[in-house]
DNA sequence: CACGTACGTCTACATCTGTAAACTGTTGCG
DNA sequence: CGCAACAGTTTACAGATGTAGACGTACGTG
């Protein structure tokens, strides 16, 4: 590694006193596969795992065992944690919805459009996958903007 | 697989006449370290491996096989080309970046906007992530969609 | 109290990625 | 004409990812 390195890992102890539902901006990447874990777990927070392995067996027809195998790794990754209920465990998550989509947004805009909004609006225009109820709403929410 | 499953290959011989530039839709997908490569070559459409490493030598500090070997994979995955200039090769995208930057850009927003533009932006103006400038350039947008 | 059962952990393994060294064939130069 | 330089191809290898079976352990039950 001689210049510069994307994704770095900064271990150096951060002396901000932020203990608590860590709002993590730099943990491990998740992956796509776990990224389905959680949002499984975003939309009913604690959960076990054969709740979740419910889920995911419907939608994506995963074995247990490979639910099992995400959510070791995302507990490892620190996206989510454990709180004992008796003889299983509660699954939930650490890293909000929120925060994990502002994460991957932003690594879209900044990888593909100069981490500019409008040229990525514009791309979307331009391959007409704007309906006329998605300009009346973007409208609306410049609007909305502007009273700021 | 039981259900569903994405980014499935497609070995069926489609019998539609199209061979010259393919648009592919699902073609391997590309790594991040490759679009890096790909980025040179859409800036700089036939170039030689040299000329490829040249940039990405001084912007990600890789090594010469590194680059090829990325190249290599490339040409393995359909994404570029190659022409053959005297005893070296010139490369040449096939993926062009407009595809490329839709299928990312869909990926990400059927993953986690529901497919829909509007809370995407409306993502980012919650994030504050909307300059004034950013605004004017989207009414702007806006604006021209209409007059379609 | 022995056991099956339920649930989490460990191990497995093929493929993909990031990175790069080793190898090979070709060609220009002395 | 032989060899160094060059450019593409192979091989390498560790870590991440997708997927899942094997294993260990605690617990309720007969």
């Amino acid at each position: 590694m001689t210049t510069s390195n994307p994704r770095k890992r900064s271990t150096s102890a951060s002396p901000s006193p932020s203990p608590p539902k860590l709002t993590a901006a730099d943990l491990p990447p998740i992956s796509e596969s776990e990224a389905k874990v959680m949002d499984v777990l975003w939309q009913t927070q604690p959960a076990t795992a054969e709740q979740i392995f419910a889920q995911l067996q419907s939608s994506k027809g995963w074995h247990v065992s490979t639910v099992k195998t995400l959510l070791g790794r995302l507990v490892k990754k620190n996206a989510i944690a454990t709180e004992t209920d008796g003889r299983r465990f509660l699954y939930r998550s650490l890293l909000s919805r929120d925060v994990y989509v502002s994460l991957e947004s932003r690594s879209l805009l900044d990888r593909l459009f100069g981490g500019k909004v409008a040229p990525l609006v514009s791309h979307f225009a331009e391959q007409r996958k704007l309906s006329k109820r998605d300009i009346a709403e973007l409208r609306r929410l410049l609007d909305e903007l502007d009273h700021d």
